[in-house]
RNA sequence: GCCGAAGUGGCGGAAUGGUAGACGCGGCGGUCUCAAAAACCGUUGCCUUUUAUUGGGCGUGUCGGUUCGAAUCCGACCUUCGGCACCA
């Protein structure tokens, strides 16, 4: 039966990925051997959370850039391409509370799982070096990091208002907090309470972290940091309030616009100031503590909200202007933030929108104090934010204001009023967690030596097994008896332990040190194999890391390369974010019902098809919707490879030498090569593959109308298998073993082209009249210009569109065109 | 509101100053089959001309500009997506 033959020669691939993996893993193909005689290559995708289940995205994130690693492997490099779990978080507490399965259980239970699917991937990963973040030979140098750091002042514990979700009962980050002020996770409203909790300094590297000299990376993902860090230079001027013959003789305002400093008509402190309850006169006490206690009740959502109409009271207090003498009266209102600056604004209500809206909703004066010549009179519509001269402004008028800041500041800082200050908007890491499932902070507390480091060779403080984790709003490591109750390593007295755990992006920051010697352990990194390997030179990831966890892995970098660990300053060379996957139009999520799980489609078409799809949908960064008749296409393809090279080759090779044809062949073997190397490197998946087409349609055409000789096709053959391998590895294995060649096609090098052969005997020269394409020619590689022209020119096509026409110019464009403008 | 990215056939996309729509999906026609599926071959932007061969026009969100020539560069606007959002 002739369909069933033809079935059978469909391409096997249950048959052949098993065979080749368990092959690949026996041999142990991919081990990644350190102190190797070529170039490294340190390609890293980040390590995903072990939720359980992959869906396609995962995949999405991973095969390309397995693929990516695979090509350079071939291209002559020692190639690490590592994977781990993030597996500390709060996915298995919710989990251990809800089915009361422990945490560790569930995590290793979902890992043993993603492993077993990763490996149907058809990666290269090492499995020798998986690092598993929740096991204590991990989390241990979590520790380890963290003391160092406390050592160096970088880590410190302090009160700081936190935001807190009832349900959850625990603080949350901001970003967990959602536009509308909801818990991420249960939408219950998010409020505010002061814990004391510990801190990362990463302020003292902002300065640092805002120059990205050193990052290959996308200029979005820098912006995007830079934005954050939010630096803004400004000057810090202090406004006289002795004669309310306070302990505090000045009150401090930061401004970026000291240009204005004449244009003050009020002052405006933020609620939670100390000094609010100082300066408020008794007249006024009754209407300011009730506007504090409102404000104190509002939520975060109506204190972020920008629609909101600026609200605030009259102290009662003045304060006076240095500069020029004048009273300015003293405000509180919630639009002034206590974190930033000093927590005081300078009122300008001419310069400044905010204050505008303010002043007319309060009725103040609004001075003018920069101008330019459209603004007629003093009365302004809206705050004037652009530049101009001076007026209003004593011995500064007729400046221009840039001019005017810096002699203004001069001013200042002679008279010490004040100073040239910078300030940021990033704040510095809170890393307290109230919650078991993270890595235990290694503090002990002793009533009489009070925060006690726990001694590096204690490490590490383990997270106990006992401990409750229902969410009582204590921390669930205060349940733990056994790991609480401890003796203090000062004063062998009774001591209490630390019952926070880690943020887990501490563990994110620097997981990729650890691949490189993952069971090292007389310390976090065997620093010969940092010499060796680091930093990471191609990272690849979702675009929703772009601001924290990459932040948060450079501060690291930074910290322990002062810590003297490391040598260079930046973790990632070049970065590449890929986007997402979508399905239905919309984002995959569970309660729409619209995950696409990779596993039930490898099962149907195979490993090598899913991972050739997913890259062939679109530009890798644009992400792209999941499409089963796309999938079916890249099945279809996958076939018809295996047909091609599984064909009886006694049916179209000759033994006669056909030199044209043989030009042909090489010509379209060098351009594919050419197109596929290139475009791998810029990430192109989705045109190295359309070229493999191109290639294989060409192939069957010729199958089909004429015949190779044998050289030739082995030539074929072989560049064709080496260009597939990265992207299809289990079948481009099974087609180099059945050609004869040795085993492995992955150890095999890279096809390089040559130029000699992209050299065509005729060139094709495209026509245009006026611009407009009328024709082509075919023309011999070695004419020159003018007699192209001569031929364009004579041919019948543009002898008719030339037709009572004067030729005004005609441009020629080498080996490409000519256009000859007529009229 | 601010910052950033993107808008191209029925669909995913290709082409980043020089033949728009590569490659794939889907559609249509055919081969094979009792039939269907699969596979294979051909065809496929829209309008129009021709019995046909073929020829012409239009066409890359909208409007304008630069250029011999624009999907591509510039300006304004519209739409979608992502990020940030009282930061003084």
């Amino acid at each position: 039966m002739e369909s069933s033959d033809l079935l059978a020669d469909r391409y096997p691939y249950q048959k052949i990925e098993k065979k080749w993996q368990d092959k690949w893993f026996r041999d142990k193909l991919y081990r990644v051997n350190d102190k190797v005689n070529k170039p490294k290559w340190y390609e890293l995708t980040m390590y995903p959370y072990p939720s359980g289940d992959m869906h396609i995205g995962h995949w999405y994130a991973m095969t390309p850039s397995d693929t990516r690693a695979r090509f350079r492997r071939m291209q002559g490099y020692n190639v690490l391409h590592p994977m781990g779990f993030d597996a500390f978080g709060l996915p298995a507490e919710n989990a251990a509370i809800k089915h009361g399965i422990h945490p560790y259980q569930w995590t290793m239970k979902n890992i043993e799982n993603m492993r077993r699917q990763l490996k149907s991937m058809g990666t290269i990963y090492d499995w020798d070096r998986e690092i598993v973040t929740c096991n204590p030979e991990y989390y241990k140098w979590n520790q380890w990091i963290f003391l160092k750091m406390y050592e160096k002042g970088l880590a410190y514990r302090t009160f700081a208002p936190a935001n807190w979700c009832n349900s959850c009962n625990t603080v949350l980050a901001n970003e967990q907090v959602l536009d509308n002020g909801l818990c991420e996770r249960c939408d219950t409203e998010v409020v505010k309470r002061d814990l004391n909790q510990w801190f990362l300094q990463i302020t003292k590297y902002a300065e640092e972290l805002l120059d990205q000299s050193k990052n290959d990376w996308p200029e979005k993902v820098k912006l995007m940091q830079n934005n954050w860090i939010g630096k803004s230079e400004g000057v810090e001027i202090s406004f006289d309030i002795r004669h309310h013959l306070l302990d505090q003789e000045f009150i401090n305002t930061f401004t970026t616009r000291i240009d204005t400093i004449f244009g003050v008509t009020f002052i405006v402190i933020a609620p939670e100031h100390p000094l609010v309850n100082k300066l408020t006169t008794s007249d006024n006490i009754d209407v300011v503590q009730s506007y504090i206690y409102e404000a104190s009740k509002s939520s975060e959502i109506e204190r972020l909200s920008t629609d909101k109409e600026k609200t605030g009271v009259f102290t009662g207090s003045y304060c006076i202007n240095r500069l020029n003498g004048e009273n300015i009266p003293i405000f509180v209102a919630d639009y002034v933030l206590l974190s930033y600056g000093t927590g005081v604004v300078m009122g300008v209500p001419a310069h400044d929108q905010r204050d505008y809206d303010f002043a007319k909703k309060y009725d103040l004066d609004i001075k003018l104090v920069v101008k330019n010549s459209l603004i007629e009179g003093e009365n302004l519509d809206e705050a004037y934010l652009a530049d101009g001269i001076m007026v209003n402004s004593g011995e500064f008028d007729g400046l221009s204001n840039i001019e005017a800041k810096k002699q203004i500041a001069d001013y200042i800082e002679n008279k010490t009023y004040g100073k040239r200050a910078i300030n940021y908007k990033m704040r510095d890491w809170l890393i307290s967690r109230q919650r078991y499932w993270g890595t235990p902070i290694p503090i002990i507390y002793c009533d009489s030596c009070g925060i006690v480091p726990v001694p590096e060779e204690d490490l590490p403080v383990v997270l106990p097994e006992n401990a409750e984790f229902l969410p009582t709003g204590e921390s669930p490591l205060s349940t733990s008896i056994d790991f609480v109750n401890t003796i203090c390593p000062k004063c062998d007295s009774k001591a209490k332990r630390e019952t926070d755990t880690m943020d887990t992006f501490v563990d994110s920051s620097w997981y990729f040190f650890r691949y490189l010697s993952p069971n090292y352990s007389q310390g976090i990194f065997d620093k010969d194999k940092i010499l060796e390997w680091g930093p990471v030179d191609q990272y690849t990831g979702g675009a929703e890391h772009a601001v924290m966890h990459l932040l948060y892995a450079r501060f690291f970098v930074k910290a322990l390369r002062d810590l003297g660990l490391i040598e260079f300053d930046e973790p990632f060379k070049k970065l590449f974010n890929q986007g997402h996957i979508i399905s239905g139009s919309q984002k995959m999520s569970k309660s729409r019902g619209n995950v696409v799980s990779p596993d039930e489609y490898v099962n149907q078409v195979g490993s090598d098809v899913v991972r050739c799809y997913l890259m062939f949908i679109g530009p890798w960064d644009q992400g792209g919707e999941w499409s089963d008749s796309g999938l079916r296409g890249m099945s279809r393809w996958i076939n018809r490879i295996w047909e091609i090279f599984n064909k009886d080759i006694s049916v179209f090779i000759s033994n006669n030498k056909d030199d044209k044809l043989d030009k042909e062949s090489r010509y379209i073997i060098n351009k594919t090569i050419r197109k596929v190397t290139e475009d791998l490197e810029k990430f192109k998946f989705n045109t190295s593959l359309a070229s493999l087409m191109e290639f294989t349609n060409w192939i069957n055409e010729k199958i089909n109308t004429k015949s190779f000789n044998a050289g030739i096709w082995n030539e074929i053959k072989m560049n064709f298998i080496l260009m597939i391998a990265p992207f299809a590895p289990h079948m481009s294995e099974e087609l180099w073993s059945l050609q004869g060649y040795n085993y492995s096609v992955h150890d095999q090098k890279w096809p390089e082209w040559n130029i000699k052969y992209l050299e065509l005997d005729a060139k094709t020269i495209v026509i245009q009249v006026n611009g407009k394409f009328r024709g082509k020619i075919e023309v011999p590689s070695d004419l020159n210009e003018e007699e192209i022209k001569k031929m364009a020119l004579e041919s019948e096509r543009i002898k008719y569109y030339m037709l009572d026409k004067d030729i005004i110019k005609i441009i020629y464009i080498k080996d490409k065109l000519i256009n000859c403008v007529v009229k």
